[in-house]
DNA sequence: ATAATAGAAGATAAAAAAGTCTTTTATTAA
DNA sequence: TTAATAAAAGACTTTTTTATCTTCTATTAT
């Protein structure tokens, strides 16, 4: 569904919404540790989100990640349009570029909807809304 | 959403089942120019095909692939999981291992439904039932 | 000011996916 | 039986994705 960077991306994102909810910033290694992702992929990573204002950072002792207000709102699909694109909500099931209303591919029609389900879960889904459910261990970011 | 490898195996499918509903073999060129596809690369995808007895051939002159008609009644769920796995239809959205009902990720339970969906829609969608439209130029193979 | 800290940036490497080329094997029509 | 045809198979190349390593720059506490 997503790339592996797309996956990486949001759970750091995630993660830095529980912490910047006291206030805190949070390093690269913590980051990397807590959701179990290459030290130095995660951070090109963010440095590309954080270019895009998804994320803040500071440099720096005592620096690190955080979320300003604002991007504690920012929604799953917000992460996944800038890491991987619109394609999966845009584009043809069957990868055909002109595949539309006019010149349908033949299951165009079956794919928008679930495009369009797939788009709207994403779009409710806030970073900044997991917090709680993370801190009592309901949920969990780590891959194994 | 699939590997290009899929998207190219659903198309050829799809081609070969229309042409065989009135007996017809179809070689590689001709797939390969009908769906707009690298004709080593898609001989590849067939051949894996074949071998897991999605789809029939016959060498020499006036052969090539056809469906018999059990082949025809195969889903795109059968395409995809031969080609992709079934990692679209079970795996975590986030890419976490471990993931399941005991310890599951922030998105788990949204993104089962959408799975879900996507299985039932792809299972039901039968490779022999777009020959219709496609003969009457409703829908359409080529990518561009 | 200075040393320590931590992100930014760019080069490089490894792995996976996508695509190409060549040779071999099976089939059939003549 | 032979020549032509078309898939099978495997080696190889290219491109993209994923991941790592090193150097540079900004910030802060002392």
């Amino acid at each position: 569904m997503f790339s592996k960077t797309c996956e990486y991306a949001i759970r750091a994102m995630i993660f830095i919404a529980q912490r910047s909810k006291t206030g805190n910033r949070v390093g690269i290694k913590e980051i990397a540790k807590a959701i179990d992702a290459p030290e130095h992929f995660i951070a090109k990573i963010l440095q590309d989100l954080s270019r895009k204002g998804l994320v803040q950072s500071l440099k720096g002792p005592t620096g690190g990640f955080y979320h300003e207000d604002e991007s504690s709102q920012c929604s799953l699909a917000d992460i996944v349009k800038a890491i991987d694109g619109d394609k999966l909500f845009t584009g043809c099931g069957l990868g055909l570029r002109n595949c539309n209303e006019k010149k349908p591919c033949p299951i165009h029609y079956e794919f928008k909807k679930v495009r369009d389900d797939i788009y709207t879960m994403l779009e409710e889904a806030k970073v900044g809304e997991f917090s709680l459910q993370l801190e009592k261990n309901l949920t969990f970011l780590r891959r194994k």
